[in-house]
DNA sequence: CGGGTGCGGTTCATTATTTGAACCATCGGT
DNA sequence: ACCGATGGTTCAAATAATGAACCGCACCCG
C-alpha cells in the first residue's frame, strides 16, 4: 500500500455524520500509527484537502476539494445537469429523487431533490455511502457492469440491511437478469423498510454504467398506476441525463419499449 | 517534499482549459520522472481521484472529487448557499457575479451566475485560477488577511495582466488600506481591460476572510449611480453569504455605513 | 516500405523517505 | 495531584520511492 493511497484513504473516513475527525480518532479508525496519520494529514492540509478547526484542532475537508469538483464539473457537468433533471423528475413524480455514482465497492449519492407534493417523503443526505446489493441504484449499475466487477461485489460479505435485503448472490444475479430485461431496477424495502425505490443506470461515453438515477417513495404510495408513471418518467430522465453528459447506453439497453 | 504532496500537486495541473492530461505532458508539466508520475497517477486513479480515458489514456479528474465536495457541502454548504445568492445578486445588478476562495498563492473562482438583462456581459468559467493582486476578489481577501500572508503574496513577482494592473507592492498596500475603509474592493481593467469589478470579502467562523463575492461588468456600463446600486447590493449579499455559512466579520469590518 | 519520433508502460539497483514505539506537553475531570 | 485523554515530536530501522534505461507500439513522413 503506497503512501499516497494511505493518505487518500484517510479522507474516506469523513462522512455526512462524521464531518470532523480528531487526530486520535483518525488513528483508531485507520489503524495506522499516530505519527503517520499526523504527517499525512499535515501534507493533506498543506495541499488544502483538509483544514483544521481552531478550538479542538479536528480535521475537516478543505476548500481544495470544491475546486477540484468545480473543475471536473467544467469538463463533465454531471452535477449541474443532474440537478435540473432531478428537479423535473421530482416535480413529475411527486417523490424524492437522487443520483448516485458507482465506486469500487459502494455507491455514493451525489445530489437529491424533494417534491413538495406530499408531507411524508423519503428523506436523504448527499454524499451518503450505500451498498450495491441493497439499493435499486446499486443494482441498476451492477446490471450493466463488467461480469468480473459483479463477481467482486457479490463475493464480499453482503450486509442484510433489512429483513427484505437480498443477500444470496444467486438470487441477486437473477434479479440483475430481470433488470437487464427492462433496463430498470426496483427494490421494495431492501435498504430501508417501507421504501419502494426505482432506478435506471446512467452510462458514460464508453457505454459502461457509471451511476444511477433513482426515485424513492413510501411503499404505501405505490399502486401499479403510479409505478408505471414513475417508470416512464425515470426512463426518460435517465436517457436525458446519459445523453447530456455525453454518455451512450450499450447496444442491448432497452431503448423505449417497456414491458 | 513528501510523496503525498507530490501526488496532490499533480492534480493542480488540471485546469478548465486543460481538463485532460497525458502521461508525458504531465511529466513535463511537473518536471518529475515519468515513472514517478506514472506510479503516483496510478495511486490517484485507484483512489478514484482521476480516471483514464479509453482511447488516448489521458488522465482526467475522477468521481471521487465530487463525492468529497458533496461531503464538504453537507457540513459547510458554501456552494449551494452561494448559488442562490449569486442568482439574486445577478438579477438585482443585471451583471455577472461570482464567488471565489482564497488559496495559498492564488484565488480560485468557484461558481458564477449571469444576468439575462444585457446582451454583452463579462463571461466566466468556474474553477479558474486567478491572482490576488489583479482582481477585486483577491484584493478584498488580502485586505482582511494576516499581514504576513499579505507579505508572502506581495513578495512574489506580480504579473502585469494588463496595462492597468497594480504591480507595485506599496501601491497595492495603500489600495488595501482604502478597501479596509469601505469594506469593498473595486478594480477597473486590472485583470481584464474594460472590466469593472467590485468585490466584498466573505468571512469564516474565525473572522478571517476565506473568499470573496464579486460583480463584474463592462466598464462602459458603470456610471456612478450604477456603482452605488452594485455596492449596496454586494454589501448585503456578502453579509448574507458570510452569515449563512456560519462566518463572522471581524470587529473592524464596516457594518452598514458606506461612504 | 523503413526509420524516426513520441507515446504509455516497465524494470531494478540505488537512495531517500516513511515508519512506529516511545516520549513530551497540555488539558479536563475526579 | 493524579489519571487518562488529547495533539504533537523524536530518531534509528525498515521500507518504499526514485530515475535512467528499456520495451513495444502507434503514427507520421520521406
Amino acid at each position: 500500500m503506497g503512501t499516497v493511497t494511505k493518505a487518500l484513504s484517510l479522507l474516506s473516513f469523513f462522512a455526512p455524520d462524521r464531518p470532523e475527525i480528531g487526530l486520535s480518532d483518525l488513528t483508531r479508525l485507520s489503524s495506522m500509527n499516530k505519527a503517520t496519520v499526523y504527517r499525512l494529514m499535515g501534507e493533506l492540509q498543506a495541499a488544502g484537502f483538509v483544514e483544521q478547526g481552531e478550538g479542538d484542532r479536528a480535521y475537516r475537508l478543505g476548500p481544495q476539494v470544491l475546486h477540484l469538483a468545480a473543475l471536473r464539473e467544467a469538463s463533465t457537468p454531471i452535477l449541474s445537469v443532474s440537478r435540473r433533471i432531478l428537479r423535473e423528475l421530482s416535480d413529475e413524480t411527486g417523490e424524492t429523487t437522487h443520483v448516485s455514482l458507482g465506486h469500487d465497492s459502494w455507491v455514493q449519492t451525489l445530489s437529491h431533490a424533494y417534491s413538495p407534493r406530499h408531507a411524508t417523503k423519503v428523506t436523504m443526505e448527499d454524499a451518503q455511502t450505500v451498498t450495491y446489493h441493497a439499493t435499486s441504484s446499486g443494482l441498476a449499475i451492477l446490471a450493466y457492469a463488467d461480469p468480473q466487477f459483479v463477481d467482486s461485489i457479490l463475493s464480499q460479505p453482503l450486509k442484510s440491511h433489512t429483513s427484505k435485503t437480498l443477500v444470496d448472490p444467486d438470487l441477486i444475479r437473477s434479479k440483475l437478469e430481470q433488470i437487464r430485461q427492462t433496463g430498470l431496477a426496483d427494490t421494495l424495502g431492501s435498504f430501508e423498510l417501507e421504501v419502494h425505490s426505482h432506478a435506471v443506470p446512467i452510462f458514460g461515453a464508453d457505454h459502461r454504467a457509471i451511476g444511477a438515477l433513482a426515485v424513492a417513495a413510501p411503499a404505501a404510495r405505490m399502486p401499479a398506476a403510479q409505478q408505471d408513471i414513475i417508470r416512464a418518467a425515470l426512463r426518460r430522465a435517465g436517457a436525458a441525463l446519459t445523453h447530456r453528459i455525453g454518455g451512450r447506453p450499450p447496444a442491448d439497453y432497452p431503448q423505449c419499449a417497456a414491458p
